[in-house]
DNA sequence: TTCCAGCGGA
DNA sequence: TCCGCAGGAA
């Protein structure tokens, strides 16, 4: 077989030889220093995908013990899917982004209705999930049912540019997932993906952030002051009094009474919570 | 300060 | 393509 060249950039290839090399650096490091994480003990495409809407935008070792936590609560679809949302919200307390709360438990609901308890394995009927992107459904459909398709997430991006793009800068995905595609293992695809990961989260703990080069990276604003910090505050008071009235939202939430009308209506657009007459619920 | 196994709406 | 979305740890 021929070293097919594949274009990287306009004047660069990466040959046979040099994937070779690749996929060698990438195993001995998972096989010396792979991480041992509870998501990995499981095929079960429902505890995989709770632990990929976990880790959405969220670090691993915080993901551990609420994951835990949250398969003993909510064993199944079935379960999830019945409960109250409020115990689902109060259950996710701490992890951030409430929103993949709500739209995870849509998510319960949809399998249960519309594909009578089974998560689809297609990444297209995944993708039409509620809080399934690009992304998680690929990494569902890789690490439970070992489907070798190419996806890009931070960690994956930070070892293609480390390895591929040490010289360039505003790195594409659209220039990293031809080699992530060249380069994939499609014999153990979920093993490739944990050991990419993992080099990944190493090169970033040990050094700057390659991700830093991509072309997508942006700073995040702060939250202290944030509408975010505001979002929480109202959802813990209704969380912790029930039925909560507009008057003691407007004593607790340091907000201008405007800005509180406004979060409450987007809260209640997005399904965390309901309205009667001038009191709160967690929906 | 930085950013985390991203998604959805505009 | 851009922006908002939680909260915590280093």
């Amino acid at each position: 077989m021929p070293t097919a060249p594949w274009r990287r950039q306009m004047h660069e290839t990466v040959t046979m030889p040099a994937v070779a090399g690749f996929r060698h650096i990438i195993l001995d490091y998972y096989r010396a220093h792979g991480r041992r994480l509870p998501w990995r003990e499981t095929r079960d495409p429902y505890a995989i995908l709770v632990s990929e809407i976990m880790l959405q935008q969220t670090q691993v070792e915080r993901v551990r013990e609420k994951y835990l936590q949250f398969l003993a609560v909510f064993p199944n679809w079935r379960e999830l899917a019945e409960a109250e949302l409020s115990r689902v919200l109060e259950l996710w307390q701490g992890l951030g982004y409430n929103r993949r709360a709500v739209s995870l438990q849509s998510c319960a609901r949809a399998v249960c209705e519309h594909f009578a308890g089974t998560l689809p394995h297609e990444v297209a009927q995944l993708e039409s999930l509620p809080g399934i992107g690009p992304y998680t459904a690929r990494a569902v459909a890789t690490f439970a049912f070992d489907t070798a398709t190419p996806f890009i997430e931070t960690n994956i991006r930070s070892v293609f540019i480390h390895h591929f793009f040490a010289d360039a800068e505003a790195v594409r995905d659209a220039d990293i997932l031809p080699l992530v595609e060249l380069t994939l293992d499609r014999d153990n695809p979920r093993d490739w993906y944990y050991a990419l990961m993992d080099y990944g989260a190493m090169l970033k703990r040990s050094g700057v952030n390659p991700s830093r080069k991509s072309a997508h990276h942006v700073r995040q604003s702060p939250f202290r002051g944030s509408n975010r910090e505001q979002r929480s505050l109202i959802l813990r008071a209704i969380l912790a009094e029930p039925g909560i009235p507009l008057g003691r939202l407007e004593e607790q939430i340091p907000l201008v009474g405007k800005l509180l009308a406004r979060n409450l209506e987007q809260l209640e657009r997005e399904g965390f919570i309901r309205q009667e007459r001038d009191r709160f619920w967690v929906r």
